[in-house]
DNA sequence: AGGATACATGCAGAAACGTGCAACAACGGG
DNA sequence: CCCGTTGTTGCACGTTTCTGCATGTATCCT
């Protein structure tokens, strides 16, 4: 048994089972305990796994606690929500945009997960208030009443002074000529402004959105990390994002 | 059963239950109730849950006594917003403060209003969200999540480019020589940057408020323009306030 | 007030841990 | 082909951490 074979063995046990129990695995695979510390000690290095006192757990706890989610949003959006959470390390900052897309997310980031959620979404700010462990920014501005979100001049310059890990956006529009689309100017305005203060940018997109095209670019492909939806990735927009460049998480 | 494995159990119990009781988990998990009160202790330490006689309640006692309060606005509390929207004039600029009496002052705006609202509190906005003739101006900041508002220095600074004809900001405590008072230093500072943007102050105080003094000084007699009370004016320390030149609204 | 229950504390055995060491295999240069 | 280097693996050792039990104390309920 290599290494190499070894660790993904430990990945996989973590993702699927979502726990890692060295003994266990020692005795499985006919090797050392100690050999299985090791590796989890340098996945743990790596950030890939979280080390606990016998044995590790997955880094984003999103995939444990799927079940401890609850489902009032539409199953696509739900999907989308679930894999974009599992984007969020911990200790991290997170931009997050307003929608409903992104109030899932909200939802879903687990109870456990420390880190800063910067938002302009006011409703996005009340979902996460009583969760223990995440530290809250609100961006401030004039209140565009139709998304409930902060936008225009003072929100954009607002924006201007955090940075973050990742950016999670929520369009209206997925089109693979007219990019990422929303329906009014100062939101796709602010949408730009949050985009450019994270280092990874993903879009959230449930399958009804892709195809569909809105008045307001936000912006062009190049500038974003990837998509996440729940679209069947062989569908033809999809596939051709995909031939595009563009990286697509497939949420199921 | 990994000891991190139970403290997520724990909490998702806590969530999902909303209590948790030591000695029914105990025979759950087939652990000792020893462990599970560990394990409490330790959660209670890092301030994820609150420890009570028999087990645990979750931590958001400032966040759950927040919706109970929301829940049921005294009477009282009404009547003193009731008459504090009665101040707020056609076409002016009203600065709005955090807490449940402002909540109550924002629900008790007329629909036919039309009027800019100036806040730190995303509750207050998402209240006005649906109101159709308010212009809704958010001030941002790190969210000061014992009382669901914006505060520090992001939200001060912010503060400094509003002005408005009326502010109404609610306190805690009321008292001849104390002044008006609130028990967190940054929420006081916030409540007098508020209070510095606009032309009126009227401090919102049910009875309950009335000789109480907490920690922090928010202003000075001298610097606001009124007070807002249910309370008797033939009250003790209301008629002290009288004698001393406070003008005294009485809500009935 | 008194019994019952929950609690904190100290303790001991067990389990898990980190570290140093030696054996061994893979690799590359001479 | 030989030998030094490097990296991996398992083992031994001492240390730390966890867990259940026993004890005495605090708290609750009647």
């Amino acid at each position: 048994m290599l290494a190499a074979e070894r660790r993904d063995h430990l990945l996989g046990l973590l993702a699927r089972e979502g726990k890692v129990v060295a003994k266990d695995v020692a005795a499985d695979l006919g090797i050392s305990e100690d050999s299985v510390r090791r590796d989890l000690r340098d996945l743990a290095a790596e950030g890939l796994c979280h080390r606990v006192y016998g044995g590790a757990l997955p880094v984003s706890p999103a995939v444990a606690d799927y079940s401890a989610r609850m489902a009032v949003t539409p199953e696509g959006k739900q999907k989308v929500a679930a894999a974009a959470a599992a984007l969020v390390q911990p200790d991290s900052a997170l931009i997050l945009d307003g929608g409903t897309t992104a109030l899932a997310v909200a939802h879903g980031l687990p109870r456990r997960l420390a880190c800063t959620v910067i938002t302009h979404s006011p409703t996005i700010v009340a979902a996460l208030l009583d969760h223990p462990r995440i530290e809250l920014l609100m961006l401030g501005g004039r209140i565009f009443k139709h998304s409930a979100v902060a936008c225009g001049a003072a929100a954009v310059e607002a924006a201007q002074n955090v940075s973050a890990d990742l950016c999670l956006l929520g369009v209206t529009g997925v089109h693979p000529e007219a990019g990422l689309t929303t329906g009014d100017a100062e939101e796709a305005a602010m949408k730009r402004a949050l985009a450019a203060r994270a280092a990874d940018t993903y879009v959230l997109a449930s399958s009804e959105k892709i195809g569909a095209a809105s008045r307001f670019r936000v912006l062009p492909w190049e500038e974003i990390s990837g998509l996440i939806t729940d679209a069947d990735p062989h569908h033809t927009i999809v596939e051709r994002l995909t031939t595009r460049g563009i990286e697509v998480l497939t949420a199921s």
